[in-house]
DNA sequence: TGACATCGACAACCATGTTGTCTACAGTGA
DNA sequence: TCACTGTAGACAACATGGTTGTCGATGTCA
């Protein structure tokens, strides 16, 4: 078969978007609307301990104020709350709301039944092998689910 | 092994990043700073033929005002040059030049390299299986180099 | 106590897309 | 031949999601 460099890195793409948009999708059917790949990156980064703007920032390799419009966004839809430190006047400690847990435990179960499709459509084995093998291509740098500024590409 | 779903979806977005980044690392290293993969998409819709601003736009799924962003912009890196069309006044036409033409053998001999690199590191057998399971999960989404509006990820 | 770092807010800017509007020109049919 | 309709490209305004720079408030450490 042969294919081209150029078509394998489209097939890696066209791979991902076909996953995110399937996710997308369900979770707007789902009552999650305008959900997107980063503001789940960003969950997952508060849930983790990321619990102000700054932190955000670091962890998820952004500038703080980037980091700042992401929480507004996560604010806005219910995700996330924010509310003073009494520690330190200065900050505000975001968490996650019951909400925003929803919404990843939702988008986790996508992604997990879009894996199971493919699982069938090729086999359990084949799928096995596929990742295993993307993971000694990809290295470490995708493992870091936290990290990511990598992740804009999104729906649109 | 048993990755969730979203680990897979990072595992894609990884490879194709991986991929990705080393082409427009190694094509700056070798004179064709700045070149993206919307410019490398662009480049080889109008060596197909799209030769108007309004036509590559209908071909990527673009705005034709899009489209003619992005002439702009390869235009002032001298990948085309322009000129009025002699049988409509209202067109320019949008050829693509020597330069153009070499980055994007540069490009695709870059990538054809990356891919040699891990046909070495997990066997020939392998990476045509891995490419052929996935050409059977994202179908023919990924393979018309020219449709996507959805290479807007990009390195930045 | 004073120097310095950090927090969040605000403004300005950039890139890359969008829509809407405009003028020039092409093509077509009465 | 002429009016109508469609298309090309230019321009403006705006959305999104980043960036940098600056600022006042607050914390921290010598």
């Amino acid at each position: 078969m042969s294919r081209s460099g150029a078509d394998l890195a489209l097939l890696f793409l066209g791979a991902y978007r076909s996953l995110v948009d399937t996710a997308t999708t369900e979770l707007a059917a789902r009552g999650h609307a305008e959900f997107k790949p980063v503001h789940e990156f960003a969950l997952r980064a508060i849930a983790a301990g990321a619990d102000s703007a700054s932190d955000l920032g670091r962890r998820t390799s952004v500038s703080k104020q980037a980091a700042a419009k992401t929480i507004a966004a996560l604010l806005e839809r219910g995700y996330v709350v924010s509310s003073p430190d009494p520690q330190d006047a200065r900050r505000k400690r975001v968490e996650v709301t019951a909400r925003g847990f929803d919404v990843m435990a939702q988008g986790e179960a996508v992604l997990e039944a879009a894996r199971k499709r493919w699982e069938i459509q090729i086999g359990s084995a084949q799928l096995a092998s596929l990742e295993a093998h993307l993971v000694i291509l990809v290295g470490d740098a995708a493992i870091q689910a936290d990290a990511p500024g990598w992740v804009a590409d999104d729906s649109q």
